[in-house]
DNA sequence: CTAAGTTGCCTAAATGCTTTAGGCAAATGC
DNA sequence: GCATTTGCCTAAAGCATTTAGGCAACTTAG
């Protein structure tokens, strides 16, 4: 009998790349368990089921893609600051579709609380100090940033954007720059 | 041997509400038969398979959300339109996530475009004509609402904006306005 | 270096979802 | 009333999940 050399690390890496493969809801046990080619049950060892899988997907996605958006942030200020963070979720999104798409998953709050995620708000609301924006418009704009991130990359994962002029990268470049001219003139109160 | 009156109209439609219940991926053709009383075999005469199902209750989400909106558009203008036509995909989404999720669902090219998507994007083009937006900027502004509508959705259903002030309405109408600036003053040229 | 303990992977088995093949009975149409 | 279509059935095979219990291979202490 080989020992293949199992840990829970090493399973949750190999289900991200999986989930980047085949889709992050077609990630399975028994297909990770035919990869290292070992029998099922072994795998129950190092993780509590399919769904603890998942999870653990989910928060390795969320720490990797943090850790890129801090490399990707440090250093700039104002708009640089901006795009450089928007581009490194676009960019985690095509590398990495079945990882991105487990960033998303739904965690229950204890485990969102615990996980990368606050790190993602407190950059998100580094990039922000850029501009002039008071509380609470600064929660506002930080939930907005999320949603069009998390948004742009999931429909351009899915394909919405592609077999379509003008090209998804324009686009991309159009927005942001919408997005940091609004930021600039936040409306403090709502327009006529 | 009583019939229950299976059509694939009714299977699709029991999809989509136990898809609200037990969420979207959670729906599988065997509890959908436990609900119908019926043996699992049964519904294989009416729905290709699972992955039949889900289609299907995706297209049925698309066309019933479309509807919606294009109600809440009718006989307004402007900002008025811009905010019926975000409430009535925000509030599709809170009064039936599963579904909401199921809009979500990536659809191969041919069945996308056969689907009530392109009346969405048609729909958003339609709000847009109240700006003063040249092409290709229009197509820009469609693909930032879509994300923004996306995302905020998404992240609101996942739970994101709960439990942390100022409450999620309150957000979701100042970002109303500010995307109502932005797209009054929609940046022609990259600012400095 | 050997004995004891721990860890890694195994076999076995139960449960449940998916899917296909083929059959009988109820509804429908002539 | 009879034939056809349609709706739901039984049966069975395949695969994913999960738990229980076992043996072999490493690790560590004496």
């Amino acid at each position: 009998m080989v020992r293949v050399g199992l840990t829970t690390e090493r399973v949750v890496r190999a289900g991200a790349e999986l989930a980047d493969e085949v889709g992050f809801d077609q990630v399975t046990v028994s297909e990770l368990a035919r990869r290292f080619d070992v029998k099922v049950a072994s795998l129950y060892s190092h993780v509590k089921g399919s769904q603890d899988l998942r999870t653990r997907i989910a928060l390795f996605a969320l720490e990797e893609l943090a850790d890129r958006a801090a490399d990707a942030i440090a250093g700039r200020a104002g708009k640089d600051a901006l795009i450089a963070f928007a581009d490194a979720y676009r960019d985690y999104g095509r590398e990495h579709p079945g990882r991105s798409a487990a960033a998303r998953l739904r965690l229950d709050p204890e485990t969102a609380a615990a996980s990368a995620g606050v790190r993602h708000a407190r950059m998100t609301r580094a990039i922000l100090r850029g501009y002039d924006l008071t509380e609470p418009d600064q929660t506002h704009a930080v939930r907005l940033l999320g949603s069009v991130f998390h948004g742009y990359s999931s429909l351009e994962t899915a394909g919405g954007f592609s077999h379509s002029a003008p090209d998804s990268q324009e686009s991309w470049m159009r927005i942001l720059d919408a997005l940091d001219a609004l930021l600039r003139t936040w409306p403090t109160t709502p327009a006529p």
